[in-house]
DNA sequence: TTTTTTATTGCAAAAAATTGACAATCTATT
DNA sequence: AATAGATTGTCAATTTTTTGCAATAAAAAA
């Protein structure tokens, strides 16, 4: 159903050339990290430093910290904050057109289930218009109760 | 344009007492920062105690944080964060029809706009039913460029 | 009103998350 | 191989938020 277009690793080092940055092994790693997470879990940067950990990356956390912030800034992943207290990242579409999917967090058991449909370009539409303002992306959470969390 | 209704600082003491929380001058110098905050700016723990110094109510730091989070677990505040390191807060509407406002952050400038239309209707209905997820409220942000950031 | 119960506050210390400084090292280019 | 510049690791420092606990205050009961 829904087959948005992620970012592929073996791009990173052009994409980092573009601005003046290097390719390391840290880097690679790090976004492989995300991409080899199936389940796409929003990581946050401890949770990543600590796969690297089991997969005997023995990078500083200092590392990863600057590293998921950067590539945050090029686009490559999403930063999203659930109000956990700490910043966590997933991996962002490439497609411009395509714009990153929803988030249902669930106030009694904190579940984050993901949702893929868009469906909010007439709402964007009349945004860029009425408020002169040209969207790029959009973050959207909906807080509420899952269906475990309801039946009782 | 947007008349939607805010919390009234008077109906602080029976919401308190629905969850057999106490009344106290702590709690409604708090509340009473974010009716006089005719901008509605989107105000840290931290920030509210400045304004509460400046007003000489002198209550411990702690204190604001732990209140400031109690409001919004009762819904007369709304947590949001924009990325930069704070939770910030904000009176949420009192009608449970009327959802919060959205905001437009400007990539550039870092400047945060309000839009006070909802508009989220149909997909909160498509979502509710598809993912069988029963919505309370929303967060949205969309990420872009103002137009004064656009003119060059 | 006084007593009793229970919640709340303030303080200071602790925890947790993130950032910064800087010397050593690595990357890409010449 | 040499060079310039970016990046890393380490660890200390910051920043934000939370916690433990005794003293205090609010609401309920007497």
């Amino acid at each position: 159903m829904s087959n948005k277009k992620l970012f592929e690793p073996e791009n990173l080092r052009e994409k980092l050339y573009e601005k003046n940055y290097k390719m390391t092994p840290q880097r690679k790693e790090i976004l492989q990290v995300f991409a080899d997470d199936a389940n796409n879990k929003h990581l946050s940067a401890e949770e990543v430093h600590e796969i690297l950990q089991a997969k005997n990356f023995d990078f500083g956390l200092a590392t990863v910290y600057r590293n998921v912030e950067l590539l945050n800034e090029l686009g490559i992943l999403s930063k999203i904050e659930f109000g956990d207290g700490r910043a966590r990242y997933e991996l962002s579409s490439t497609d411009p057109q395509v714009h990153n999917h929803h988030h249902l967090i669930c106030l009694k058991c904190k579940k984050v289930i993901e949702f893929e449909e868009d469906l909010l370009d007439d709402l964007e539409n009349f945004i860029s218009e009425s408020a002169d303002f040209k969207i790029v992306n959009h973050e959207v959470k909906f807080f509420g109760y899952c269906s475990e969390c309801r039946r009782f």
